[in-house]
DNA sequence: GATGAATGAGTGTTCATTCAT
DNA sequence: CATGAATGAACACTCATTCAT
């Protein structure tokens, strides 16, 4: 029997981010998923058991890099500033670099689809910022809020910036990052 | 020649608006639209070039009625710290009150399709917002930044607050909103 | 708007039971039957909701015809004998001059979408000869035994008969069908 | 070389009988077959030639299990109607023990795959019923009609009463079947 | 001998849109 | 102006079968 290609897997996950981009979720089909991937629509269906299967594989994969990414470079005796910063500084890297898993993982989770992520997993994956953010209002550094209005303020604009459909004029430099670190931290310190 | 029913119209907005809130964008069918409506197919068609035209209307019409509720109980004397404010809320009253609309537009944003809005009229919408923006780093009250960036820290957050799906601890109160608007504008003020 | 053409849908019962007959009832397809009655599938879902309907549908008009084609020429005053044959009689003619019928009728019995068809409206439809076999059973004429055993020794067997893949020896004459309705007659009668 | 593993042999027989059981004729495929055989469906290939074969083959074992079955207890000197009783009551317990392989002759009978069973191999196994029947008009206690109609009213009633999709009000018991037999004998009895 | 991967052809069904009425 | 009928093209998915290992 012919072993099981996990180039034919890695080349479905980045077919389907691929697609994703360039026609958008709606339009996203499994067929034109495999014919980028350069496999029979049928064969796909030996990698993932269905259209969901694909989809919110490809988000978890994307969300898992994402979060490791996030987390390089951080020491934890580092001053909580600074861990905060090379977070953020991670992420937006992350979304430049890697415009087309934004795009998707935008695209998906304003979908029917986000649904179905497995919560547990999901929120294992972000657990070391969870902490982090726990040990900052824990020492008093930054504000006693909900740890899902951090989120919103800190790192949900980074999708923002890094998206050049809604920020036109907004041109990346290393000096509007720093500048725009301050008010994701201005916003969030004591 | 009876004018074209606007009730009929009317019907199709809140149709189109209802069905993707309700299956998504993705499975969002003319037909479903239609019999939603209470119409026949044929019929949308004398009303909308096509289901881009649905959609593209619909969106800009739910920004039209966001933009004119923003800029609600805003007068040009009061500080400009307080127009803020008045604004924040106002966004985040209409984004909690039409869930719909905010479900839609976020998921229309995310699709192909809002590569077809009308950006001059759009911009127009929100001007007056643009205008304080430029007269608070006029008056050194908020940081001098892309206003952009003002928008991603101060505007999209509410989008992501109001959104239950994502902010999944976050229980929308009075104390919670003042304590929000609190990091908005911390993030934006000199 | 076009009006609904009944001829389609009569096109579409007769095109179901042509293709049954000519590749069985596993083969047949959606896209074969609506070929074969000249429209695109997709007309066929103006006529049916789905395949179990268009099957269902065509099985009970089958059945509602049999029902009618068997109480021809009975007559309440007749002798229990001969109503009993004229049914047997009409039950046997329909099976000769409608074999594609009984095909289809037979293969969609053995397959799980018999399960699916409404057992109220379905005998109501038989139930004259219901009636005739309790009469028979009150006047002491036929054997005092559960219907169903009835429907098997007297109605079933003419299917048998009448199918030339199960009876290859036997030729259908005026003589054989009299022959054969005594065995009938003998199975049930006191 | 080993010789072809009879154990895999039997378990696709079985696992074909069970799984047109369960989902229908036309709904068993090749590989729900072979998966519920615990074999790849490539090896299923090495037993039979194709669905054809396996389908086929299958039938004309569950035949072959019958007429065996079904000339159990009888012996030469036995009163004609005495073996007719016999080989009634053996086939209705077989087709009562048996359903699964009923339930499977009746939809593959009732298919176009019927064309293809050997009908000189077919015949010959259920010859010995053939001789009995020809035995009992010779000796004029049977009455002298086309073999096919004897079947029709004595052994095929047996499927249609062993069918609780069919007779819905008939519950099998010692009383019934003898009274059932009655029937069967009275038909074809001078 | 045994296997899972691979696929072209097909499944039932829905799509956006047009057409005749 | 309004409509349901009509459809080619597409959808997600499964098929029987073959192939490389």
């Amino acid at each position: 029997m012919r072993i099981k290609d996990t180039e034919k897997h890695e080349a479905l996950f980045q077919a389907a981010v691929k697609v994703v981009n360039e026609i958008g979720f709606a339009s996203s089909s499994v067929s034109k998923i495999a014919r980028e991937a350069g496999v029979s629509p049928a064969t796909l269906y030996t990698y993932f058991a269905n259209k969901e299967d694909l989809l919110v594989s490809t988000y978890m994969k994307i969300k898992q890099e994402l979060s490791k990414e996030a987390m390089k470079k951080i020491d934890d005796d580092m001053p909580i500033r600074d861990c905060f910063k090379q977070v953020w500084i991670n992420y937006f890297e992350f979304a430049t670099t890697h415009r087309d898993y934004s795009v998707f993982a935008e695209q998906f989770a304003n979908s029917p689809y986000n649904e179905k992520v497995d919560l547990v997993q999901f929120e294992k994956m972000f657990e070391p910022i969870g902490r982090l953010v726990r040990r900052g209002i824990e020492m008093k550094i930054i504000k006693n809020v909900n740890p899902d209005v951090i989120g919103a303020f800190v790192f949900y604009p980074v999708l923002i910036l890094t998206n050049p459909r809604l920020c036109r004029n907004f041109k990346i430099t290393e000096e509007q990052i720093q500048a725009s670190f301050q008010l994701a931290w201005d916003a969030i310190k004591l």
